[in-house]
DNA sequence: TTATCACAGACCAAAATGATCTGCGATAAT
DNA sequence: ATTATCGCAGATCATTTTGGTCTGTGATAA
C-alpha cells in the first residue's frame, strides 16, 4: 500500500541513467535492462510509455535507443508516475476510477484526504529526475530548512 | 499505485465517526458497517487491528463496542495506516520486505526516494483524525501559508 | 539484404487485496 | 444459570493488480 510499482522503479532508474549520460546520450533497452537486472521486455514497455508521454525520444534503428526529449530538470517524478501508471490518486474516489463507491454518500473525510493527496502530488512534482541522481551530500545543502526535501519524519514527540 | 487500501478507508471513516461521537462514545461494528455500507466482517478485523495498536479500546460485551483510547488529536493517519497495513514504504527496498531486490547493488536513486518517502510519512503523521473531520472551510483558516496542508499542486509552471 | 533496434499486443503467473464463512470467548441483562 | 449481544480469531475463496513471458511486426543504418 502506498508503494511505487516496479515499473516506476525501472522508469526512474532508466531516466536517472539517461540523465547522467548527458544531453544527447542514447541508451538502448537491452543495455539498461542488463545493467540493472531488469527483464528487457518489461523495460521496453515502460520506455515506450515514457516515449508516448513525450519525456524521451526514441531512435528506432540499429545503434538506436532512447534519449531524453526534455532536460532532466523538467522531468518530475510525478510525470514519470503518470506516464507509466496513469493518473495518481491515493483515494480511489478522486481519480474517477471508482464510480460505484459504496461509501460515497456517507463519506465525510474526502476533503482532507484530497488535500493530503495534493500535498503528496506536489512533492512528486517538485522532485525532478535531475535531483534524483544527486548524492545525499550534494542534495543536503539545498534541502535543509526551507526546501521541501529532508524534513524530519516526526514533527512532534 | 500509491493508493490507500479500502481497509484504511474503512478505518479512517470509523475513527472519524468515533472522534465526532465524543470522548467516551461507544460504537459497535455492526452500526458503523451499516452506516457506511461496509462488510461487517472486514470492519471487524480492521477494528481489531486498531485495538491491538492501542488506538481504540474494546468493550467486549452486549451494548459494548469500541471507543477511542487516546484523543483524536493524537491519532495520526500514519498511525492508522501502520496499524491496519503494517509499515509504510513507497520503495520496497526500504521497508525490509524485499531482501532479494535485483537492483539493489546498482541502484543509485535510493537516497532521494527515501527522502521523498520521509516527506510523505511526515505528512501522514501531521494529519490527525481530528483534522480529518474538519470541514474544508474550518480547516482552511489554519492551513493557508505556513501549514503543510492546502499547498498548491504545481510549484512552478 | 540483414542485423539491430523500437513497437505492439496477447497471454500467463504471482501477489496483494477484498470479502466470506465458521466457530469461539467474554459479559451484561434477564 | 441461561442467553443474546458483542468482540476475537482463523481459514478460505474471489477479485484485482501487478509482474513477467511470448510471439510477431516495423523502422533504419550498416
Amino acid at each position: 500500500m502506498l508503494k511505487l510499482t516496479k515499473k516506476v522503479d525501472y522508469a526512474l532508474l532508466a531516466l536517472n541513467l539517461m540523465a547522467k549520460s548527458g544531453e544527447d546520450g542514447i541508451s538502448n533497452v537491452r543495455d539498461i535492462a542488463s545493467l540493472y537486472s531488469i527483464p528487457p521486455e518489461i523495460l521496453a514497455k515502460v520506455m515506450q510509455k515514457l516515449s508516448k508521454a513525450g519525456l524521451i525520444q526514441s531512435h528506432n534503428a540499429p545503434k538506436g535507443g532512447y534519449s531524453l526529449k526534455v532536460q532532466a530538470e523538467e522531468i518530475s517524478v510525478l510525470k514519470v508516475l503518470t506516464a507509466v501508471e496513469g493518473p495518481v490518486g491515493i483515494v480511489s474516489c478522486s481519480d474517477g476510477t471508482d464510480r460505484t463507491c459504496q461509501q460515497h454518500d456517507q463519506c465525510d473525510i474526502r476533503s482532507p484526504l484530497e488535500r493530503l493527496q495534493n500535498n503528496i502530488l506536489w512533492f512528486l512534482e517538485a522532485l525532478s529526475i535531475r535531483e534524483l541522481g544527486q548524492e545525499p551530500a550534494v542534495l543536503k545543502g539545498v534541502t535543509d530548512g526551507s526546501s521541501v526535501f529532508g524534513q524530519p519524519l516526526h514533527h512532534k514527540g
